[in-house]
DNA sequence: TTAGGGTTAG
């Protein structure tokens, strides 16, 4: 088995090896463990893997376990995959498996192949786990974007006998702070402290800034800030970030004119503090003023346009880019796709699936998913499943995507089947969005009420998911199509939505939907008490047409002499124009 | 203590 395994080894590597051979000359003269071990450590890396796979095919195995470590992270780093594995198999039949730091080093391999599976089962074969085998799966767990999973390890590691250390909370703070879990991110905090690692550690610092500024926390991530004694370019990019993200502009401004060096990151933060309050002359200013902008200083204005609906100037945005000669990244694309995809122009869509085929970035999953928002969005399904099933890896955002395709297209049916498939996907599984837009195919479409409340359920119960005021206006939208009104008025109060304007504002909706003056007339007058009203047409428009659809006259003309007074109009209806500028530029 | 683990922008 190891002669078959190994001459295979051999043929991997040979068919690689010979075009770099000729110019780098066998640096290998003698075959031996030692020798092998201090060419990986040093040069000569393509020959010194020969030897090595040489050395096990000749069945002479290593003195220690140190040897494949090194032969693990060389080939790894080489992209040696088929190597890699196969050093997996070798380190199984000879019993290496006990070897802790070599479990590490394979798990740091399958980490890198975004196999995170694989790590977890070989963690859980390892006879004793270390801390750093420990922190290896909470931190690939993290990095993948699996914060729940990560935390949930995080938790057992505590569980456990192992000791955790600094790297051990940084990942779990990070992972806190990407899902906004406050309170489990203070509780860490406090363990830090009673453990005596605030101090001294400079990423502890800046991962307890970062997490209560993404928390929503300004005044923990002020004081962590205040209270380091070293702090490095991090610190204070993560501080100016926080301020930005909590819309505390003057004090980042503030924190900006105290920090020594400031780096292209701090730029880009600071760009990123006035797009978000809407000042983009500002940001334009840092931009043509900073050191070395790269294409995040460029998207992060471009992101505030299409965060604040503004498509048209995102594509203008673009064009200029373009002509600036900047370099686009998966996320310039992903940007002007999602402000594409709001305007509805295809041909526009198009040029930039051209331009992500041309930059080979059309296989990245924010890219990918872009493509397939935007195809659905301008109705193009066809084009938009070719891009979900030709896609190497479908993270769940791209089956968010296409369920919420098929959900915007009315077509229940596929939504539902691929609801189904998703539920069969073994490393992933459904998540807020999707069930939201499972709702909303099941509120738009004649969907029976049983399936409709059976996924409702199913997200609660099967997924643990709190429902979001958001899930329960589908639910009562769905409700009001079959007459439900009051029913609907239920599930605002059952799941605490009472005081929650765009709740009611649903439900005012449902009633307009199903021509219902009373329902109408009880949620308008509910909505009054609540303040929603001054300011908001909708109300009004909505109370005014359905008193229309009744003839009910006299009610109509003091509704609309109501909305004179108060200065509330109906919008007039805007259009746009294409900009042919735009499709010229390419 | 040369092998395995951590942080900031979208």
């Amino acid at each position: 088995m190891l002669r078959y395994v190994s001459n295979k080894v051999t043929v991997f590597l040979t068919s690689r090896v010979y075009s770099t051979r000729s110019h780098v000359g066998s640096t290998i003269s003698s075959n031996s463990w030692t020798t092998v071990v201090t060419a990986l450590a040093q040069s000569g890396v393509i020959d010194a893997l020969h030897a090595a796979v040489e050395l096990l095919n000749d069945g002479d195995k290593p003195d220690d376990a140190s040897a494949l470590i090194h032969l693990l992270r060389v080939s790894g780093n080489n992209g040696y995959v088929s190597l890699c594995r196969q050093l997996h198999g070798y380190v199984l039949k000879h019993g290496y498996v006990s070897k802790t730091r070599l479990s590490n080093s394979l798990m740091r391999f399958y980490k890198m192949s975004d196999s995170l599976e694989d790590a977890h089962k070989l963690f859980d074969e390892m006879p004793e786990p270390d801390v750093i085998s420990w922190n290896s799966l909470v931190s690939g767990y993290v990095q993948a974007g699996r914060y729940q999973d990560g935390l949930c390890l995080f938790l057992d590691l505590h569980r456990s006998d192992v000791v955790p250390n600094e790297f051990s909370f940084t990942s779990a703070l990070a992972a806190c702070a990407r899902l906004g879990i406050l309170l489990l991110g203070a509780c860490i905090h406090s363990k830090i402290v009673k453990l005596g690692m605030e101090r001294g550690n400079v990423v502890v610092g800046n991962c307890l800034i970062d997490m209560y500024g993404k928390c929503g926390s300004m005044d923990g991530a002020v004081l962590v800030f205040q209270h380091m004694e070293e702090r490095d370019t991090v610190s204070w990019n993560a501080i100016v970030a926080s301020c930005s993200r909590n819309g505390e502009l003057e004090l980042g401004l503030w924190f900006f004119h105290q920090m020594p060096n400031p780096d292209t990151v701090t730029y880009n933060e600071l760009i990123d503090a006035f797009v978000k309050c809407g000042d983009f002359d500002s940001a334009f200013q840092i931009l043509s003023c900073m050191p070395n902008p790269n294409s995040s200083s460029w998207n992060t204005i471009l992101t505030g346009y299409v965060n604040s609906e503004q498509s048209s100037e995102a594509t203008l945005f673009f064009t200029q880019m373009h002509s600036s000669g900047v370099r686009f990244d998966e996320y310039s694309l992903s940007i002007v796709l999602a402000a594409i995809a709001a305007l509805a122009v295809v041909p526009w869509g198009s040029l930039i699936h051209s331009c992500a085929l041309k930059l080979g970035l059309d296989s990245r999953v924010v890219v990918a998913s872009a493509l397939i928002d935007m195809y659905s969005k301008c109705g193009m399904l066809k084009q938009a499943e070719l891009m979900f099933w030709t896609m190497p890896r479908k993270n769940l955002i791209a089956w968010n995507a296409m369920i919420y395709g098929y959900a915007r297209n009315g077509d229940s049916t596929q939504a539902i089947k691929l609801f189904n498939q998703l539920k069969q996907e073994r490393f992933l599984k459904p998540d807020g969005i999707t069930f939201l837009n499972l709702l909303a195919v099941c509120s738009h479409c004649e969907v029976p009420m049983e399936l409709t409340l059976g996924y409702f359920e199913m997200m609660v119960n099967e997924y643990g998911i709190k429902p979001r005021v958001e899930h329960c206006c589908s639910l009562m939208r769905a409700m009001a199509q079959r007459g439900e009104i009051w029913q609907a008025k239920r599930v605002i109060q059952e799941f605490g939505f009472g005081f929650d304007g765009v709740a009611w504002r649903a439900l005012l909706g449902a009633c307009s939907a199903g021509k219902d003056l009373k329902a109408a007339k009880a949620v308008a007058a509910k909505m009054v008490v609540l303040g929603e009203v001054d300011e908001d047409e909708y109300v009004y428009i909505v109370m005014s047409n359905l008193y229309a659809y009744h003839e009910r006259w006299r009610e109509v003309s003091q509704i609309r002499k109501i909305m004179r007074e108060k200065g509330v109009e109906k919008e007039v209806g805007s259009s746009w124009i294409q900009e042919q500028n735009f499709a010229m530029q390419f």
